[in-house]
DNA sequence: TCCGTTATGTCAGCCTTATTGACATATCTC
DNA sequence: GAGATATGTCAATAAGGCTGACATAACGGA
């Protein structure tokens, strides 16, 4: 498992896990900085082969997690402008890795699905980020797993979790109603 | 304590902790990105009233947490060119946030130290996100925080634990040498 | 059927944050 | 004194975001 320098110890030790306001939470502020900062360097490589960014990244990551997502879905998790997300998901489109269909019950909607090279390059990206994420598990200890979840889904606003547990942890594919 | 939802407790059943080669950790990536987002958000808006972006933050978090910090470690912390960061640096400077000294030892250097209105602002922005944090690990329950510690130390690449290691549990200030 | 609302697209212009490449200056070290 | 190092700076460019305005098509209720 993975050994933390004695000063943590001392300072977990003393500030026990009780929130009392005892100044900025700077390790934690910090260790978020430097494991993201890390945790999105992964994909960057594959992402150059292919003329992407972090932003064609995450589109294509929720498109392929949830087929059939519409505009409005996807501008909410992104929280980010239509024209922003334009953009990237024209790009996507027109390479070939996001197609997009008229919805169901409500023609003005555009769904989008990850074409087969999408959905390839969605999970060879997921794949790099799961070898870091599981090995940091790994070194975390076998407890770490639950309680490292349970920490950053409770970092999410309040208004926000229900829909966020929704996509993360429903398999059920968003259909064209 | 947060209340995860069933599918949740299912997957954390069904996978155990065991880092079995079974299939992408959508959970753990999306959970990031969404905490992140949202981590990230709080600053903005005080940032806004002064003119700073992002960039701005993280510039001046990490020189008021290592007064006399020099340009390359900061460089080294924040992964830019130094020509990114001497733009931000630059109006941090002339605002009045940021002081520059040449360094004792090594007079090439220049050391970076935070102003009286520096470090209130930095304070101030931490401060938010620890708001966040803090409502996050009661949320999450006391025992989540050393294992959500745990988990993001060892989300970091290897080569540069000890690095970070010393950034964030040092309380040495860092001192022309 | 008509009308207001909604979902999406698009044009234009701008800002922030990053990049690469080239060159300059001061200082350190041998 | 010579080469390496720490930093600054100019110029051009790209990515990814923004606001504002306007257009189109489809929905949905009166």
């Amino acid at each position: 498992m993975a050994t933390l320098p004695q000063a943590f110890a001392e300072t977990s030790a003393t500030t026990g896990s009780d929130a009392t306001d005892s100044g900025p939470a700077w390790d934690v502020i910090e260790l978020l900085f430097f494991a993201y900062r890390d945790f999105v360097s992964d994909p960057d490589r594959i992402l150059g082969d292919y003329g992407f960014g972090r932003a064609h990244h995450r589109v294509l990551h929720f498109v392929n997690r949830q087929p059939g997502l519409t505009i409005a879905e996807l501008l909410d998790i992104l929280r980010i402008t239509k024209q922003s997300l334009n953009r990237v998901l024209k790009e996507l489109v027109e390479k070939g890795f996001i197609e997009q269909r008229a919805g169901v019950a409500d023609r003005r909607q555009r769904l989008l699905f990850p074409t087969a090279k999408g959905r390839e390059l969605a999970v060879a990206l997921a794949g790099l980020q799961t070898e870091r994420v599981t090995r940091a598990l790994a070194d975390a200890g076998p407890e770490a797993r639950d309680a490292a979840l349970r920490f950053l889904f409770a970092m999410i606003d309040p208004d926000d979790r229900t829909h966020v547990a929704r996509l993360v942890w429903n398999d059920a594919t968003t259909v064209p109603r």
